[in-house]
DNA sequence: AATTTTGTGGTTAGAAGTGGTTAAATGGGG
DNA sequence: CCCCATTTAACCACTTCTAACCACAAAATT
């Protein structure tokens, strides 16, 4: 399970260095790994075998399925391969790079089964504009928390 | 499986580059590819032996099946068959390179057991245009990602 | 304080990409 | 029916770029 934040650095090639926390884990999955994005505004990293699962997911739907397909585009077109280097950088795509502006510092994100990098200064102020409401509280109470 | 995005050139004849990261699987499937196009705006393209599958579904149907007539019809309107030459280049025949407008910078998008090649800004402009929605990560939820 | 681990940047060899040129094939006109 | 012209495809050579390698800097731990 990946948790918490680290931040790393993104250098001028698009190099991101995954930080010491979450290499453990994310090397159990083995050293490939898909990067891609859903809506530009960061970066999503998956293990392989977790990304090839989600892959079977969307499958099972037809062929021509809107919703699988949609899905197809979006993550294929922010999306590439990457192997971890020697030194641990995995290289973020062009196109998902500048449209998530990740350059320079990004937080990383441990989501589970997967990372999440984002330039630092947007996510602290979307946090800081929309925190946890009372109304999400109430559900995670009814999900026993 | 193809996946990801990997940019491309498409020259002056026609000829598309087919990037480096989809050559190995690309030519597992053999040389010859088809080259064609479901509604003229952007270029599909199939290692044979995944085509000559999907012409057997349609084959399945009979000869004068309206859905298998309008298949064939389109496909072969914009379809060609084409072989790598030796630099990993296909040739996209004139009818879809016109009308998906292929020419110069192209996105090649990995899709599972085919690829797609799409004119760049328009796709960026049409994924920008609609992101994904809140209603479809629901739906994608239900389906365990 | 020293050593080991983590992080960063630069350099270079080899692969990938691009464009031009020549040869072959096809079609049209004499 | 043959020859010439135009188009197409295969071949070749050059340029650009990338990813693997190497070396150093910083930080943390013993």
């Amino acid at each position: 399970m990946f948790r918490g934040n680290h931040p790393a650095t993104v250098d001028a090639k698009g190099r991101l260095k995954v930080p010491a926390a979450f290499l453990a884990t994310l090397k159990g999955f083995g050293k490939q790994v898909f990067v891609t994005s859903f809506n530009g505004s960061c970066v999503s990293i998956f293990p392989m075998p977790v990304w090839e699962e989600i892959e079977s997911r969307m499958r099972a739907r037809g062929e021509l399925d809107p919703i699988r397909r949609k899905f197809m585009k979006v993550t294929s077109f922010y999306g590439q391969v990457a192997d971890l280097d020697a030194q641990n950088r995995l290289l973020i795509p062009q196109q998902t790079r500048t449209s998530a502006n990740t350059v320079g510092k990004v937080d990383v994100l441990g989501q589970g089964r997967h990372l999440e990098a984002w330039d630092h200064e947007p996510l602290r102020a979307e946090i800081e504009a929309e925190p946890i409401t009372d109304d999400e509280l109430a559900i995670f109470a009814q999900d026993g928390i």
